[in-house]
DNA sequence: CTTACTGCAAAGTGTTTGCACTCTC
DNA sequence: GAGAGTGCAAACACTTTGCAGTAAG
């Protein structure tokens, strides 16, 4: 399917070590989308049962610093994770519920950020809470 | 000082209490602008010393659904709270630290969601991570 | 064969909950 | 007084860390 840019070169350039839990954690959050954690984890564990929640946490952490995934807050609890390139968009959180949409739309706003305040915006990591149309519901757990 | 328009009746009309932590907590949270619960707790414990932290966290929560306060997620940890009429400003983080601007800078994003996705965007709660002027550094635990 | 990485278990944060007691209404 | 609200301690959810053993290079 992808045709790996090798990132497996990179990771060793910089003196890691390329490793199957790496591996799979990467999958893992390539084939889920906004997964958190611990849902990387059962993803990890179907492919290979022994592998421990920590060794999730710090390989999200390494991914992270390699460019390869990001994360974002849509709310209370655990982060969610992307793979860097389905993450192209920004979050509309409501009702617990997360939809994707087009970062465009958020280009006045960092072009003004960028202007006024000299300020760039990481726009991948940009969540926004509201209410959306279906649900004119009370705000909930954000 | 402030003229209350009082939200003691409207809290008591909704069938709850006022009771000295609650009044201690909102002044706490009008003072301390971004503070978090354990901030809060401490300088409500100036006053009043036997305040438990459980009590913070449900005051907060009631003092958030009445309209007096809320909060934003900035980054990591502990979520900040606002007095609601201080609300009136976006977040800006970067290295850490947050800078407050306009709400106005985000009507773009805002009208563009209303229009596109019928999404009602809560500005109050919005929090934009990215990179200040000052600092070109690389992101920073978000 | 060196030492980065993993699994495990224990410790850390931040937050919630059950319960007896207290204080508002 | 009745019962909402508090303090306390224990339980929870999420994350980090120390360390001995494992395996990538």
């Amino acid at each position: 399917m992808e045709a790996s840019h090798d990132w497996r070169d990179d990771l060793r350039a910089r003196g890691y070590r390329l490793t199957p839990q790496r591996e799979l954690v990467l999958e893992a959050v390539q084939e889920l989308d906004h997964a958190t954690p611990d849902e990387v984890l059962a993803a990890v564990r179907r492919k290979a049962s022994g592998v421990n929640i920590s060794t999730v946490y710090r390989a999200l952490d390494l991914l992270e610093e390699l460019g390869l995934v990001s994360h974002t807050h849509l709310g209370h609890g655990a982060p969610a994770y992307h793979a860097a390139v389905d993450a192209d968009h920004v979050h509309l959180v409501c009702c617990g519920d997360v939809t994707e949409v087009e970062t465009a739309v958020a280009d006045g706003l960092v072009g003004e950020l960028a202007g006024t305040h000299g300020f760039a915006t990481d726009v991948r990591h940009l969540t926004v809470f509201g209410t959306c149309r279906e649900c004119g519901s009370s705000a909930v757990r954000s």
